[in-house]
DNA sequence: TTATGTGAAGTCGTTCACAGCC
DNA sequence: GGCTGTGAACGACTTCACATAA
């Protein structure tokens, strides 16, 4: 819809980056921090898509989205494709996540380390239920650790345009998600993560991710079934 | 490495399952359950698909790699459509399954209600610390709760050849997940949930399904940067 | 008439294979 | 010689549109 020509960003960015590639760029970017911290200078793409889990060709043409950040017959610099893949994730800038339910899970997603260093800062925590609101968390930031208190519910439309954040995340149990979700939308955030099993209703312009934890196990059954009867195949 | 069977790739005619429809199926048989708890009987694929985020069109046709399950004209039965995904899942008998890592996460996945519904028997919890190994958790199984208590990580192996346990979730650091892998390969896992932020390495024949929530963040951020440009864009 | 089930067409993503550059 | 970058071929998934059945 918009054409945006002039100024220096992101080269190509957006347009034409197809959705399985910018899946697979937070992978490439997190071995390739792991490659420079034990100081490795240059990395093919064999070797680095082999430490990536996906085959060479779709590395490098995935690359190819970005645009061209290797060295003929020699390989990429580790540090220089680490910038250009960062930034077109956008983690040079800071990203404000308000996390909604500190249960267990929100709990993890807090304690979770490396959130920093790939550009997040969490900015919020809301929480339900009395005995958890004022509660003081250690939410890292930088170098140093920040405590951050748990706010009441009733505060969601405050926090978020109060710490400008841009992400929300919904840790909640499935009956409070989609109210959570509306809020959150109402407020402004146009990012959410949801971890409750429910299908969130959103307007256009809001972008939605879901991980739902026993959808997982049960793609992993659904596999595992079907070995079993192969195996009962070859016995009979 | 890999164990050749007689033929080649194109495995039994007619059951043939995309990955796409498998990792959908999940979602519709929730949905379903919940209608039904609702009381409604019989569904039109519009309704389904809608609740389900899908379209129409995308709905029937995964369904149509399982069987016609509908009634032109009608819709669908809600219990006779739900038992039949449920089958194909393999959700109708229980499978065992094994957490490694019990920190925030592994604690989120025990206190997740709805495994046990949906065909999942949490057996065995193993962790690293001294001072985790030994406490009881409440862990729910069909219509009580039993206590289980954590084990050490020496007892892996006898852990999961003692209860059978088809699946392992791998909730551990990122330092300890490919050794806990191999351990979990080796006495006789083919299905693992890595929650760990690295690509593990397995033999064939063994699934890894990983979830990762940096990633899942920096996916929405780099839609979110791109918005962001093109704000800028129509300002200009 | 209504809503499913499905070939056919279209879109998206992956793999191949090699030209181009170091 | 070695490795990247990329059109072209291939395959997977989605959408369309309609024949089919209640």
């Amino acid at each position: 819809m918009s054409i945006s020509l002039g100024k220096d960003r992101p080269r190509e960015a957006g347009r034409g980056i197809p959705g399985a590639t910018v899946a697979r760029l937070p992978v490439y970017h997190r071995v390739l921090v792991a490659l420079s911290e034990a100081g490795v200078q240059t990395v093919s793409s064999e070797a680095l898509a082999a430490k990536c889990g996906v085959s060479s060709a779709k590395f490098r043409k995935d690359l190819s989205y970005l645009g061209s950040y290797g060295t003929r017959g020699v390989g990429y610099d580790v540090s220089y494709l680490t910038f250009h893949i960062s930034r077109e994730l956008g983690s040079s800038q800071p990203w404000g996540v308000v996390i909604v339910g500190v249960g267990n899970l929100g709990r993890a997603l807090i304690s979770y380390r490396g959130f920093t260093s790939r550009g997040f800062a969490i900015v919020g925590l809301i929480d339900k239920h009395p005995d958890v609101v004022g509660e003081g968390l250690a939410v890292s930031e930088l170098e140093t650790s920040v405590a951050l208190k748990v706010s009441p519910l009733a505060d969601l439309e405050q926090i978020v345009v109060g710490t400008k954040a841009q992400i929300g995340v919904i840790a909640t149990p499935a009956d409070c998600a989609q109210g959570v979700c509306d809020r959150l939308v109402a407020s402004g955030i146009r990012s959410i993560l949801n971890f409750a099993p429910v299908v969130l209703e959103v307007p256009d312009g809001v972008e939605v991710r879901k991980v739902d934890l026993a959808v997982e196990l049960q793609i992993l059954a659904f596999h595992e079934q079907r070995r079993g009867y192969e195996q009962e195949a070859m016995n009979a």
